[in-house]
DNA sequence: ATCTATATTTCGAGG
DNA sequence: CCTCGAAGTATAGAT
């Protein structure tokens, strides 16, 4: 990793075009060959930056990144303030949880926490335009179709619509249910989802966790 | 802006929880209170990070920075590389071109090459939904609903449905066409447009430019 | 390799 | 403030 602090003008020309006129900033360069440019805000993202695969040339106080696709990201070092590279070694990496996957999987353990009469059929239920998150049954035996999101928006509803347009052609499985299951469901989309004889559900992730997995609360 | 860089661990907990476990890192903390910490890899993106507005607290090799809304990122610092601190000042910041923006100009200016007999009616026709990219009348007078993307995905094919439905309630509209343009179409949102009635237009930028201004083709 | 769906998406515009 | 749509989206997983 090259830490580079300088005064630098920057052009990149490739699925747009965009340039930075002279100011200071930190240009960083990985060792899996990508450049960023950072100015002191716009929080995390650079100003610019360059992906691998890309060839990198240095001369001059120039350093110039093509892409095979003939994107060009041109640095020009006007002012150097600093210049380190460092070994960083081997991370191993991130591990998360709480995220969509994971939502997935506790509402699959415990599909009855939605409603008592929801018996799970499978996760991932295939289709022909993508994978149903959950399919169940309810006590009648009627198919429900269960759209799961962290973030529950129209889109995502229209998601879960056209898996029910699909099954419903199924004559075991139509009419279909639609379930809309988010830890938060945006106003319109609450409405939308109603207005289409979908049901939504906010579900509380850490309430969810309790349910299906009760010894971790006894502590 | 300071680059620290340090074998630490690091938690988030917030939105989701995730987790490093020590190994070599840079952690970039910028005048505008953000912190980001970047491995040698995933480039551009940080591994983990927290935005303004937060507060920062550092001590005893440890830093914890918190959102107001209960997010935390604590960072222990097991062993300091190397630790600066600079002064960037001002940033110009970045000027852009090219963006979807210029793509509906483009088609506004020549709706008549994605079909001879389209004539346009206005760009951002306002309904109660949001603008309409296009709105166009063809030689029967038949009312044409035009989504433009860069990338058409099944959620645009949505878009413009949505759209169509609500410009299908007003008897001076009613029936619309619906026209889905883009640079490039997703197999999947094809397939879809066309069980929907939709039609689907794939459109190369260039040669658009070539058609609004010969000009630029002369030399 | 390509396609699909998610993201602590982030970011900006508009109501 | 929220909501919506775009992004040089990036990234991970599945086909």
């Amino acid at each position: 990793m090259r830490l580079l602090v300088a005064r630098c003008s920057v052009t990149y020309e490739g699925r747009l075009g965009a340039r930075l006129s002279p100011a200071i900033r930190l240009v960083l360069c990985k060792a899996d060959g990508s450049i960023a440019i950072h100015s002191d805000t716009k929080a995390y993202k650079p100003l610019n930056w360059m992906n691998p695969p890309c060839t990198i040339e240095e001369s001059d106080g120039t350093i110039v990144a093509r892409t095979p696709k003939g994107e060009t990201l041109r640095i020009e070092l006007h002012e150097i303030l600093q210049d380190t590279t460092l070994e960083l070694g081997e991370d191993a990496g991130l591990e998360k949880d709480g995220v969509e996957a994971e939502l997935q999987k506790l509402i699959a353990a415990r599909v009855a926490a939605l409603r008592d009469d929801f018996t799970l059929v499978r996760r991932e239920y295939p289709t022909d335009i993508g994978p149903v998150d959950l399919l169940c049954r309810d006590g009648d035996g009627r198919a429900v179709v269960i759209e799961v999101k962290r973030v529950g928006d129209i889109a995502g509803v229209d998601q879960l619509l056209r898996y029910q347009e699909r099954l419903d052609r199924d004559p075991g499985l139509a009419p279909t249910l639609g379930v809309f299951v988010a830890q938060q469901i945006k106003p319109q989309a609450k409405v939308y989802a109603e207005s289409k004889g979908v049901a939504c559900i906010q579900i509380d992730l850490d309430r969810l966790r309790g349910d299906v997995d009760p010894d971790l609360t006894l502590f």
